[in-house]
RNA sequence: GGAGAGAUACUCAAGCGGUCAACGAGGGCAGACUGUAAAUCUGCUGGCUAUGCCUUCGAAGGUUCGAAUCCUUCUCUCUCCA
């Protein structure tokens, strides 16, 4: 194994907080295999960059020959999580949460190393349980030390209403680390209140305690909220080149560094000789291209990195048309414009696109891009011209078909 | 167990018998400006081919010509006292 200063120094980029780097390079003293716990909530069953921040630690983790354990917590997220909620969660069904399992790690797949990753279900040990189990258990905490959680305690103050079985939930996490005698529990900022549990129960077991690595929250798109799913603001493992490359060109320029740091191996020094040129005046737009570049190809590849980037520039810089633009046909002869962005899946509903039209966001162009004219009238009625180009907002494209 | 308060659109939050599809803010979308950045300005932000009709103000009933607004019951939440 590679030696602990050197391994340190890799672990550490990015992270939020190690607790305790001493405890922590003790145990990579120990030169053998650490377990390094990480516990999903099969809540999300789509993958994005934000959940990649932590799970590119961990397969830093196994490159540096440690073993990682994932945890799929398909028992407590029958449970929900209180984590960062300011309301409560609501529970999954059984086979929401094996079919969410499946798709997760089908993903995380992309980052981790299958080879070197064991995955666990905590409905395993959780299930068993007995009420007297979860007595003993809750005997080992106290309520006044749940409520200091972040979350618990903004409600709490808030008036807001806190569920008892949300307050097992840090428990049951804890609990976790103990059965799986880890080492090292990989987490997000806001998971670090769990994590912390976990040390206290293992110490209550006669275990030395876990090292805590902590990840920051990744702001999404918008640079102000996390990324998440239900805040439309991510970037999806699975999302083409494309769309990849467009969302991360979409990005405040004061997260391009961040971006850089958490989610692709630009090495630190050139990460600040970039921050360097761009305070001397260098576009951010290009630097943001690198990192969308870099992103793409991770994900992808080079090709379809290029790819994206050819097209982008095509498109948004040049005012030029996507190399793949859907198909829209149309039977009639002519067709109000409000109904033709609803059958194309622009517009949710007529009156949406009336509005969209109204606004000024729409237009027709020649089958070659060229003679665009906008559509103010929301009544209108268009010719459906076999090649025509349809345009609606900033990157809806549908090519008209007759028949 | 007792006493109060509250539930409004994506979120916060006005409204307290007609002029309410519901003020305002945030968010979102679109336009201008740009680098699909930020800031700024403008418009839009229930459904319906529509000077009107339909659905919406926790749920169900009721009063009324007319209810988000009044009454009854129910559900949920909070606060204080035990």
């Amino acid at each position: 194994m590679r030696p602990v200063n050197e391994q340190l120094e890799i672990l550490r980029r990015g992270a939020a907080e190690i607790i305790s780097e001493a405890e922590l390079a003790a145990k990579l003293k120990e030169d053998r295999p650490l377990r390094v716990k990480f516990g999903a909530d099969p809540t999300a069953p789509d993958i994005h960059l934000g959940h990649t921040v932590v799970m590119r630690k961990l397969r830093q983790f196994q490159d540096l020959g440690h073993h990682v354990v994932f945890l799929i917590g398909d028992f407590t997220a029958m449970i929900g999580d209180p984590s960062g909620r300011s309301a409560t969660r609501k529970p999954l069904s059984r086979a929401e949460v094996e079919s969410n399992a499946k798709t997760y790690l089908e993903q995380a797949f992309k980052v981790l190393d299958r080879s070197k990753t064991e995955v666990v279900y905590n409905s395993a040990w959780c299930r068993p349980m007995a009420l007297e189990d979860v007595i003993g258990l809750m005997s080992k905490y106290t309520l006044a030390r749940i409520l200091e959680r972040d979350d618990f305690e903004k409600r709490y103050k808030g008036g807001q209403p806190i569920h008892m079985h949300e307050t097992l939930y840090p428990l049951l996490q804890g609990y976790d680390s103990v059965v799986l005698k880890a080492d090292v529990e990989m987490c997000g900022t806001d998971q670090k209140f769990n994590c912390l549990v976990g040390r206290a129960l293992q110490e209550e077991a006669g275990q030395p305690r876990q090292a805590i690595l902590s990840m920051p929250l990744m702001e999404g798109l918008d640079g102000v909220k996390k990324m998440s799913k239900s805040y439309g603001n991510y970037v999806g493992v699975l999302d083409s080149p494309k769309e990849m490359y467009g969302k991360l060109m979409s990005i405040p320029d004061a997260l391009i560094h961040k971006y850089l740091t958490l989610l692709t191996d630009t090495p630190l020094s050139e990460i600040a000789a970039m921050q360097k040129r761009l305070a001397e005046g260098e576009n951010p737009r290009d630097q943001k291209a690198t990192l969308a570049r870099t992103i793409v190809a991770l994900y992808h590849d080079d090709a379809a990195a290029r790819g994206a980037e050819a097209e982008f520039r095509s498109v948004f810089s040049g005012h030029g048309l996507p190399a793949e633009i859907p198909e829209l046909r149309v039977a009639e002869a002519e067709v109000w414009i409000a109904e033709l962005l609803v059958r194309a899946g622009h517009s949710k509903s007529n009156g949406e696109a009336r509005r969209l039209v109204a606004g000024g966001g729409v237009s027709l162009l020649d089958g070659s891009g060229g003679g665009e004219q906008k559509i103010s009238d929301e009544k209108a009625k268009v010719a459906v011209v076999d090649g025509a180009i349809l345009k609606a907002g900033k990157r809806g494209f549908y090519r008209l078909r007759r028949g």
